[in-house]
DNA sequence: TTGTACGCGTTATCAG
DNA sequence: CTGATAACGCGTACAA
């Protein structure tokens, strides 16, 4: 920890001048070669490596956006971080991940730092619209003064920023005609909220595929839960009991596949074996879907090229002081077996 | 993206001097409450906020430290980045994760923007020692110039920096003697390498610890493979397919529960079941592990209480110039169904 | 081709 | 209690 050499010290042992030294550093062609070799190895020597607060003080700019996202173990905020750090560095950008925590509101601490620290724009992802985040406009009306934001989630707020969102509505739509196309009749959805305020709206959407399809939309099929594969678990024992047998559902849709995971294993809990006894679909096609006992079908939501339009949206907007739009991504179904689906089965009842 | 207000033009509105600006934004007590008020109010109605890259360069530091990992979708990093995220905040810090792709050596770019960033110090965590990372003590060693340094990882190499480890012995030792005591005389361990170069040993410990039992350490027991659920599988396949079935293993231990989750799906298509047939045991008891079938049997390295003390330790580091040292965090086994114990299979042969 | 001098936005030190 | 003013380290006109 000794004390870092400045521009200043490299000018004068190299008997020149600041301002020469920024040029060398910059690789400007107007150096005689001889200068040039004289400064590059005082740099050298002292393993010079400029300040960026002074650089970014003088640009006003710090070459850095941020990525905002709650903190869980969710490993589909891995990949869209992943995602951010590899595009914005393609863009010679840096990413920074800020995390908060789920279902809380956005502090306003945070929203100081980010415009403390001169971000050059700001991307939300994730799990950001529940109904406990209050505040969320706001925070992004008093960004919006300072950055650029991009937001990766359901359009379902008036918010009057750039958002990228994945097409929902395929999202229920996919599981759903999948089902149905096997001979699945009563379907059932896990997870997320059911309230008109999710505002994902798998749930609504989930319910008006059903209805499209001439399906049962029968309450006792939409649990309520969590997002994790213990409220999985627990979804699946609350529904199927309170259910006489012949009236079970005979497919699952889980609102992810953490949820899926908890799902597969209550059930067989229960003695079902999959997927004869029950269909079962996740979403986000997870890292762990090909392994699950069976192998789980589930919806691609494609995050990492959501990730990347959003990078680029992100510093496309800092140039062209464009206005708030949204675009969508459309969803993949990717096929296993939790439905039978490549073993030949097929429900008929 | 208007023009932000600066100091000056608090203090100018306000009718006072920027250093009175600065008081009342730090809370000194020393201010007139009249003056107070009138600063408060000027400051609000701007919504200012202080550019931390001037503030950085007049202090000399910046409140947040590195986290260097590799980039990949193990849940065992965001476990790293949540921990020191919510220790440094504690700590009045940011931390800000930077990503390394696996097996390459560390970039002679990002030291030099950690350098230029000026950060107050840096972790170095995951997979870092991977023999084709080349150049790593020189990075170490330049960083140390210039920020504390503290590593997560085993203390393999002479690093002269701060070291936070897992006490891999017990992390092979856990296993084996877990199996051992269950009956099991034939173990296997798949994945990471059994070279010597490994810096984690652990199929070196592996090795040692059934000599200790007097048990076969029959080279074909031990596949090199990657980290991941398809290294997973293919180790098992390509063990088992080489070995006569009067010889296969009757348990297999893995490098980590991605690699066990492989294992399982492999084992299954085999037509084994688990555990009665072979029992299994992963490592890092991530959240899958529950959920496998059977549920996982794991070691937990309590990587969130290592994370924990590297923040901890780094922030020390940095008033009392305190020289190299490592700690080491006890592992633990955590016994689920994979081996049978809760079952109360007993394997006798 | 090179050097001088100022501004970037803060905080800290000293006077007053 | 408050105000000048000097750093902090770097880029960049502008001048030479």
């Amino acid at each position: 920890m000794e004390k870092r050499a400045t521009i200043y010290d490299i000018a004068r042992e190299a008997g020149v001048s600041t301002a020469t030294v920024t040029r060398v550093l910059a690789g400007h062609p107007s150096v005689k070669t001889a200068t040039r070799e004289k400064v590059q190895r005082v740099i050298d020597a002292h393993a010079y490596t400029p300040s960026a607060s002074a650089r970014d003080l003088e640009r006003g700019q710090t070459k850095t956006i941020a990525i905002v996202m709650p903190a869980v173990i969710n490993p589909y905020f891995t990949r869209v971080y992943n995602a951010a750090y590899r595009e914005a560095e393609a863009c010679g950008y840096y990413a920074w991940l800020f995390q908060i925590e789920e279902h809380k509101p956005i502090p306003r601490e945070l929203v100081d730092e980010l415009i403390r620290r001169r971000m050059d724009g700001v991307i939300f992802a994730g799990g950001i619209w529940s109904t406990q985040r209050t505040g969320l406009p706001e925070a992004l009306e008093r960004l919006r003064h300072y950055m650029p934001v991009v937001t990766i989630c359901p359009p379902a707020v008036d918010l009057d920023c750039i958002c990228i969102h994945s097409d929902l509505v395929a999202c229920s739509r996919l599981p759903v005609r999948h089902l149905h196309a096997l001979g699945h009749r009563r379907i059932a959805f896990i997870g997320g909220s059911m309230r008109l305020n999710d505002p994902s709206k798998r749930g609504e959407n989930f319910l008006e595929e059903l209805r499209a399809l001439d399906l049962p939309d029968d309450p006792a099929y939409h649990v309520d839960a969590g997002f994790d594969a213990e409220s999985g678990e627990r979804a699946v024992l609350r529904m199927l009991s309170g259910l006489d047998r012949r009236r079970w559902p005979t497919g699952i849709i889980a609102f992810n596949d953490q949820m899926a995971l908890g799902a597969i294993k209550q059930l067989k809990q229960m003695g079902l074996s999959l997927p004869s006894d029950m269909a079962i679909i996740g979403c986000d096609n997870q890292f762990f879907c090909p392994y699950t006992d069976p192998p789980l079908t589930t919806v691609d939501l494609h995050p990492e090229e959501m990730t990347q339009s959003a990078v680029r949206e992100l510093l496309l907007a800092r140039d062209n002081q464009a206005g708030a739009f949204s675009l969508m991504r459309e969803a993949s179904l990717i096929v296993r077996e939790s439905c039978g689906a490549k073993l030949g089965y097929r429900k008929l009842g």
